[in-house]
RNA sequence: GGGCGGUUAGCUCAGCUGGUUAGAGCGCCUGCCUUACAAGCAGGAGGUCGCAGGUUCGAGUCCUGCACUGCCCA
């Protein structure tokens, strides 16, 4: 069947048929497998949970970048013989989901609260099931090898039940309690939230001076402030003890303004001297450093908003107003009534809810904690000690801070969407009953008026449980022996403590004592580690996608880059590609839509030459196919498959120079591919592959071997030729598969005509180098011949030959090797070079115009045409600048004893016959512009 | 205020543990529709590696200071 293959690579309709056939194939399921028999070797296991998205997101580049990342290392261990299990799932994501549902309803003229919880609730669940598979969608036409089948989602009953047996266990360990605290408060959600979850802006705004009167005194204390309305909750104003201005104070009262109540001075060091009048007003119901003061001092907390940071009754005649309206009244009356004492520009820190945007009000409640520090005590060591390893290794340091200074985590939320906390308030008693499932009655009096704590948790709290509960826990499940601690953890710097720390605290908490299948454990290399607590062994942060200006994309400033626009645009491979090859570890990338068109045309590259091949196979060796492919090596249904392949390239028979050669550079760059990977380097990888296979392989080979694939080459040559080229292409593509998955499938299938030995390429297995395919001869003979051939055409170009026009070469070459060399490749030459014959010449053609002269030989192109005398003198001399100086340098260091006996003497070697280049080289040059001078 | 990064070609970026001649893509210039590919081919120009010191036989790479710039935390 002879291959029809477009002339130009057209990724659409392709990336669609094969991303479904992936899914509909079912090949990246992943059955448990059953613990190995005796005798029988265990597989490697390579584990990944996918970040689970928010179920109201949309795909972002970081998200691609992420994934792409993932998808890279997953395919490359599958290709590599390992069990690979890839978690795809979403996060129930409480806040953004619960303000999406209200929006809608909004539309529909409806209410959150008049409608009721269970029906908000069913509400949402509908919401759900409509759109909350959109992100998912989206992640398929990416080509994400997810095992579909174990597709999770936060709420789902098994990881519910498992998220209240985590609350249940904390609180019975004593590390849940519930409290009255200042915790941040927003307005507009109507919800705690965690200090992760503000976000801090420098915003230029003012700080009023307000003066208190000192009761039975003249005098007054001026106190300084930016939230001026908070002062009708005032309870004291504090000084230092040290400040001497205030001394003569100690123990009198003020009058606090507006609201005519009298409150303590009291000395404390939340006032410091230095800092503008040293006195400061204490609000202990509205500022977190005033609550741990008032709580010092025992002074009363009045709180003066609502939940809406609205005035209530305790802010008097203010109530009703808006906390900035009421700032503005405050101010008007204060000044109005003298004592307002100044307005001073200020820098104002705000805090900021980070879903809404709205400013967070510091708000007493009564919240449910993590005590925080015995987990973070464990996710501290198992970091410190090596146990999870952090790449790159700088966030280690970034981590062990935050934790290190980490607080108590809140962790209810005044939200309707999300796991319902598992207490149970008893109407009678007051009892609180914390419990896995519903109580019928409470445990202390009997009474039966029940009723369940009206919070949910914290979203995070859920996904912090991911990596055992999606795998099966409390139960003790296969699964967790097999997959847990699960491999990697690929993700953005943003979570890290968001997500990150709290799996980690968690894991090493809940899964103290696991140990997973010791077969596994040992096959898959982790044998030196102690802990299988935790909850992976590595963690990859990867970085910020940026638009091209280095500018933060956001929807504000509207720089935002939908990828799967530009996926549309240039195909996923492309796309892919780009992430790949911008990911330096630890650099944001600053995403280029010209490097994304760059990458498109590689692949319309690689479709080319798969056309070239597929031209020659049909004409020379229609049944001819790729040799040895191992069987079912990527399988990942079951053990049985081996990991054992063949290194470099099988049925690849190395007859000529440039097979010997590209069969080399093919090993060299199989082995920097898989190191790259290795070690997340995959910008190296893609560069690697890149330069592979355009800069190698279609730049030199393919043109290098068409003379043996022509029709007039003889049958076997022919054949042996194209099954070389097969075989070639075959092991590239699959180097390939991990970066671009898609058009290396289409190609692989094509090779197959349609009846592949595995259903996908996926399956094959991953190059891996053989030493022995190396051959430093032949990659030294070859860069000689390079040289050459560029030295021809650069001449031609210089000589202004019409391009179409053949001429003779003279070629001197000292060497007889080389002599010998360039005479058994004078084909390649002559065709390469646009050459009509290479002739060699006894003598030095250095001092020729019109000839170029490296190391190993002289080469003058014979061409009636002057050259420019004064513009090639020119070139020259500027070529003899850079020898000397190089000449010079080299001389100075192979002169100095101190680098001779310190140097490692591969250093010196290079150095010494790199100068001999450079001695001939200046000889040369020298001649020449002799000779043009007396031209 | 504390911490972490960045500064290399016109643009966007590589350059790992210090070691021979600092690379890529895009852009630019010149010439080519050479029967896989004009999304291509061939050739070319373009860099005192932010500045100043220091360590070293040797520094884009390590150290110190400075300048500019970005991010995170409080």
């Amino acid at each position: 069947m002879p291959h029809e293959l477009p002339k130009a690579y057209e990724p659409g309709a392709i990336e669609k048929r094969w991303a479904e056939y992936w899914i509909a194939e079912k090949l990246f399921h992943v059955e448990t497998p059953a613990p190995s028999r005796p005798g029988e070797a265990a597989r490697p296991v390579f584990t990944l949970l996918l970040p689970p998205p928010n179920v109201t997101g949309r795909l972002h580049m970081g998200h691609m970048l992420n994934q792409t990342q993932m998808d890279i290392l997953v395919r490359w261990h599958r290709m590599r013989g390992f069990i690979t299990l890839w978690l795809p799932g979403t996060d129930h994501a409480g806040i953004a989901t619960q303000m999406m549902v209200e929006r809608q309803l909004a539309k529909e003229g409806k209410k959150r609260r008049e409608m009721g919880r269970e029906k908000f609730i069913e509400r949402v669940w509908e919401w759900k099931r409509e759109y909350g598979g959109a992100i998912l969608d989206q992640m398929k036409r990416l080509g994400a090898s997810v095992d579909w089948g174990r597709e999770y989602f936060t709420m789902d009953e098994n990881l519910s039940r498992a998220v209240r047996e985590v609350f249940v266990r904390l609180y019975e360990q004593g590390l849940i309690y519930r409290g009255k605290y200042i915790v941040n408060w927003c307005p507009r959600c109507e919800t705690a939230i965690s200090d992760l979850e503000v976000k801090h802006e420098d915003v230029p705004g003012k700080l009023w001076e307000i003066r208190y009167p000192v009761i039975g005194s003249s005098e007054s204390i001026t106190v300084a402030t930016t939230r001026p309305e908070t002062m009708l909750g005032d309870t004291a104003v504090a000084v230092n003890a040290a400040d001497e201005r205030y001394t003569h104070l100690h123990g009198k009262k003020v009058l606090l303004p507006l609201m005519q109540r009298q409150i303590p001075i009291i000395l404390d060091e939340i006032a410091k001297p230095e800092f503008g009048t040293g006195a400061v007003k204490i609000t202990p119901a509205h500022d977190p450093n005033d609550f741990e003061a008032g709580k010092r001092h025992n002074l009363e907390q009045i709180d003066i908003m609502d939940l809406h940071a609205k005035m209530n009754e305790n802010a008097g005649p203010y109530k009703g107003l808006d906390r900035y309206e009421a700032r503005t009244a405050v101010l008007a009356d204060l000044q109005e009534q003298g004592f307002l004492v100044a307005e001073k520009d200020y820098t104002v820190p705000l805090g900021k809810c980070d879903r809404c945007g709205t400013v967070v009000e510091p708000r007493l409640s009564e919240q449910w904690f993590v005590k925080i520090e015995p987990l973070a005590k464990k996710a501290i060591r198992a970091v410190e000690s090596g146990e999870i390893t952090i790449v790159p290794d700088n966030y280690k340091q970034i981590y062990l801070n935050w934790m290190y200074n980490i607080h108590d985590w809140t962790i209810s939320r005044q939200l309707w969407w999300g796991h319902r906390i598992p207490v149970w308030h008893c109407g009678d008693c007051n009892e609180v009953i914390v419990a896995r499932e519903a109580p019928t009655s409470c445990p202390k009096c009997g009474g039966a008026k029940l009723e369940q704590d009206t919070d949910v948790l914290d979203t995070w709290f859920s996904s912090g449980l991911l990596p055992f509960t999606t795998l099966g826990w409390p139960e003790k499940t296969r699964d967790l022996e097999v997959f847990y601690p699960t491999t990697l953890l690929i993700t953005a710097y943003e979570i890290l403590f968001f997500w990150v720390a709290r799996m980690i605290m968690f894991g090493c908490h809940f899964m103290e004592g696991h140990q997973q299948d010791p077969a596994i454990k040992k096959a898959s290399g982790w044998e030196d580690k102690k802990d299988d607590s935790v909850p992976f062994r590595n963690v990859y942060i990867h970085a910020l996608v940026r638009d091209a200006e280095r500018q933060k994309m956001s929807k504000t400033k509207g720089n935002v880059l939908d990828p799967l626009d530009i996926i549309e645009r240039f195909g996923t491979d492309a796309t892919r590609f780009t992430l790949a090859a911008m990911a330096a570890p630890g650099t944001d990338i600053a995403f280029s839509e010209s490097r994304t068109d760059g990458y498109r045309a590689f692949a319309n590259k690689i479709w080319n030459a798969a056309r070239f091949m597929f031209m020659n196979v049909d004409r020379i060796a229609p049944d001819l196919r790729p040799a040895g492919l191992p069987p079912k090596v990527g399988t990942n249904v079951g053990a049985g498959a081996s990991p054992a392949q063949p290194a470099g390239i099988a049925g690849f028979d190395a007859r000529t120079l440039e097979d010997r050669w590209i069969l080399s550079r093919f090993n060299r760059a199989t082995r920097d591919v898989n190191d790259s990977i290795e070690t997340y380097r995959f910008h190296e990888a893609a560069n690697r592959i890149y330069d592979f296979f355009w800069g190698d392989f279609c730049d030199w080979y393919l043109e290098l071997i068409k003379p043996r694939l022509a029709e007039t080459a003889d049958a076997e040559t022919a054949r042996a030729a194209c099954a070389n080229l097969v075989n070639l292409f075959d092991a590239a593509l699959r180097l390939l598969h991990p970066v671009m998955p898609f058009i290396t499938e289409e190609i692989w299938h094509a090779m197959y005509t349609g009846t592949p030995p595995l259903k996908s390429i996926a399956l094959a297995a991953y190059p891996s180098a053989d030493d022995a395919q190396i051959d430093l001869a032949a990659e030294t003979h070859m860069s000689i011949l390079q040289d050459l051939i560029v030295s021809v055409r650069n001449l031609r170009a210089e000589l202004k030959v019409e391009p179409k026009v053949k001429v003779p070469i003279d070629v001197f070459a000292h060497e007889p090797e080389i002599r010998k060399l360039l005479d058994e490749n004078r084909g390649a030459v002559e065709r390469l070079g646009n050459v009509d014959r290479l002739n060699f010449v006894e003598g030095s053609l250095a001092k020729f115009p019109g000839a170029r002269s490296t190391a190993r030989f002289d080469v003058h192109v014979v061409y009636e045409k002057k050259v420019d005398v004064a513009a090639e003198r020119e070139r020259l001399q500027k070529e003899l600048e850079k020898i000397e100086k190089d000449f010079a340098s080299g001389q100075r260091q192979l002169a100095n004893e101190q680098f001779l006996a310190k140097a490692p003497a591969k250093v010196v070697d290079g150095l010494r016959t790199r100068a001999e280049e450079l001695k001939v080289m200046r000889q040369k040059t020298e001649a020449k512009i002799k000779e043009m001078s007396g031209v």
